[in-house]
DNA sequence: GCCAACGTTGGC
DNA sequence: GCCAACGTTGGC
């Protein structure tokens, strides 16, 4: 099973927000990258979980575990103009854009730094690891089983 | 606020 | 289809 990573900057829609809406589950949107589009829309399966990842902030790191709610369905926020991610060509009958619902399982006891990360990135089980790797920037990405007990065992 | 990385756009 | 220009991301 292939676990997750989300990116989310905390200013925006951090973990206490979606500890937030109601049933702690929040769809996942905004996303306009096509690999991780795709991610979304072909490898993402109900029930899978990912970390939650605090970027663009004063401590970057992994803050929190959320499940797979809802399959990939169409972006909304692509068709409204009023929107800061809408996109014109995005059209509703053949959407361009994919979100999903992501639930909160739990916060994490303690932020997992991007820093700690980066110093364990010489260990074997992080070699491959996107967050430590040069220039990743997609908001999605996927997450080994290897990686991600490696990960969760840092808590 | 700086800047490296890198995806997207558009002219040709 | 190439590639320069441009915009965005995100760590620092």
């Amino acid at each position: 099973m292939t676990c997750w990573l989300f990116k989310s900057e905390p200013d925006v829609f951090g973990i206490d927000d979606l500890a937030a809406q109601p049933g702690q589950t929040d769809h996942w949107d905004g996303v306009r990258n096509y690999q991780a589009r795709n991610f979304m829309r072909d490898r993402m399966k109900k029930g899978e979980l990912g970390f939650f990842y605090h970027s663009n902030t004063k401590v970057p790191g992994i803050v929190g575990i959320v499940e797979i709610a809802r399959e990939g369905y169409p972006d909304h926020t692509a068709f409204d103009p009023e929107d800061p991610h809408y996109d014109p060509k995005s059209d509703p009958d053949n959407p361009r854009w994919i979100m999903v619902d992501v639930k909160l399982v739990r916060k994490l006891e303690r932020t997992i730094t991007l820093t700690e990360l980066k110093e364990l990135a010489g260990r074997p089980e992080l070699a491959e690891f996107p967050l430590v790797r040069k220039g990743n920037r997609l908001s999605v990405m996927p997450v080994t089983e290897e990686q991600w007990e490696f990960v969760l065992g840092l808590e």
